[in-house]
DNA sequence: TGGAAAATTGAACACTGTTCATTTATATTT
DNA sequence: AAATATAAATGAACAGTGTTCAATTTTCCA
C-alpha cells in the first residue's frame, strides 16, 4: 500500500516538525518562555494539532531529551578510535563538558529537568536506556583504564559515578549559574581544566 | 516611638508567616505544584497581601533559598570543632550529602533553581554571598589538609571546586532522578560510599 | 460523485502570577 | 468622641499558560 506509506510518513514529518520548532524556539527563547501555542505558530498549524502528535508537553520534551543523547552519544563514540584508554578517558570528559557548556538548555533537559523523565515512566517503567548506555560508555573505558593499572585499588563502578559526578557536577553549576559569584580566580577555565588536572588526581601513582 | 515598632515587628512576623506557609507548601506538594493562592489560603489572607510583603514569586524563593544557607551553614559549622582537617573534610562532605538527600526540594532551591538567582541578580549585583561563604567553609579545610601535607602537588582553588563539584554532582544526579535507571549495582549506598572512598582517591600517597 | 475516514481547527476550560482601585482597619488630630 | 488621615488588606480583573474536544475541513476510495 503506497498510499498508507506516505502519510506515514507525512505524518512522521510533521511530527518533526513539531519537534524541530520546539528545539528552534527553546534554544532561542528559554524552554519556560516557549508555549505550545508558539510551536502551532512556528510551524502554522493551529494548538490542536500538535496534541494529535504528542500527547502533551512533557512527551515533546522526553523526545528532544532523546535527540540530546543521540547527538551526545554521537560525539562520545567517535573517541572510541582513540586506542589509550587514559586517553579516551580524558576526551570523554571534556567532549561531555564541552557538550554541556555549548548546549546548556540542552543538557539541563538532559540531566536536570524533571519533565522528561516524568514522561519516560507514565510509559516505560522506570527504565531510562539513554542514560544508561551513556554511562555504559563511560565505564567501559574506565575498566580497561583498570585493566591497564590504573585506578589502582578501587572499584569500578564507584570509582566511575564519581567521575561522572564531578563531571556533572560542574556542568550543573555552571549552567544553573552557581559558578560565577562565588569569587572562584579563574571560573572561565576552571571547568576544563579542573577536569583534567582532577583524572590526574584520580590516577595518582 | 512604642507604636511603629510593634507594627513594625508585626508586618515581620507575617512576612515570615508567609515564608513559614510557603515553606510548607513546597515540601508537602513541591514547589511548582504550590501557587500564590495556596500560600494565602494557608495564612487566612488573601492573594494581595502576600504581594504586599513580597513583590513576586522568585523573592519569596530567594528569602527560602537563605534559609537553606543558614541551616546548612549551621550544620557545617559545627563541624569546625572537628580539629583534624581531613577528618572534618570527610565530615563536611557527608554532612552536605546528607542534607540534599534529606531536603531535596531546598537543596534544589539552593544549587539548582534559576527562580532565587534571578531574584537575586534583580537586587544586588551578581553577589551570591550565601554561596561564596559555603564555599569557603570548603575551601579554608582543604588548605589545611594541604598545609598538612595532604593532596600533594594541586592548587587550592581547583581542588576545592573539583570536590565541590562531584559531591554536588552525586547530589543533583540523585535529585533529578537519574542515578535509578542507571543500573548502578548499588545506587543507594552509592553516595555515601562513594564520596569517603572517592575522598580517599584524591588523597593518595 | 458521494460518503466514510482522517486530519485540522480554535473556542472554551481551569489554571497560573500579578496588578490595583476599592474597602476595611488602625492611628492621629481636632 | 467625632472627624480625619494613614496604613493594611482585599479580590475582581488581566493576560498568560497547558489541555480538551465538538465542529469543521480535507483527503481518500468505492
Amino acid at each position: 500500500m503506497g498510499i498508507s506509506e506516505r502519510k506515514a510518513k507525512e505524518k512522521e514529518e510533521l511530527k518533526s516538525m513539531i519537534l524541530g520548532a520546539a528545539k528552534k524556539l527553546f534554544l532561542t527563547k528559554g524552554i519556560e518562555q516557549t508555549t505550545i501555542r508558539n510551536i502551532a505558530q512556528e510551524i502554522e498549524y493551529s494548538v490542536g494539532t500538535v496534541y494529535v502528535y504528542y500527547k502533551d508537553k512533557n512527551c515533546i520534551l522526553h523526545d528532544l531529551h532523546s535527540q540530546g543523547f543521540s547527538a551526545l552519544g554521537g560525539e562520545m563514540r567517535v573517541l572510541f578510535n582513540v586506542s589509550d584508554p587514559m586517553e579516551r578517558l580524558k576526551a570523554l570528559g571534556r567532549t561531555y563538558l564541552k557538550f554541556a557548556l555549548e548546549n546548556p538548555d540542552m543538557y539541563d533537559l538532559m540531566f536536570s529537568m524533571k519533565a522528561p523523565m516524568d514522561f519516560l515512566w507514565s510509559v516505560h517503567q522506570h527504565e531510562w536506556n539513554e542514560g544508561k548506555n551513556t554511562f555504559e560508555l563511560l565505564k567501559s573505558t574506565v575498566a580497561q583504564c583498570i585493566e591497564k593499572g590504573h585506578f589502582k585499588g578501587h572499584e569500578l563502578e564507584p570509582l566511575s559515578f564519581a567521575i561522572w559526578s564531578m563531571v556533572h557536577g560542574m556542568a550543573s553549576l555552571h549552567i544553573s549559574q552557581r559558578i560565577q559569584g562565588v569569587s572562584l580566580a579563574n571560573p572561565e577555565t576552571m571547568l576544563m581544566r579542573g577536569y583534567d588536572e582532577v583524572l590526574l588526581l584520580f590516577d595518582k601513582e
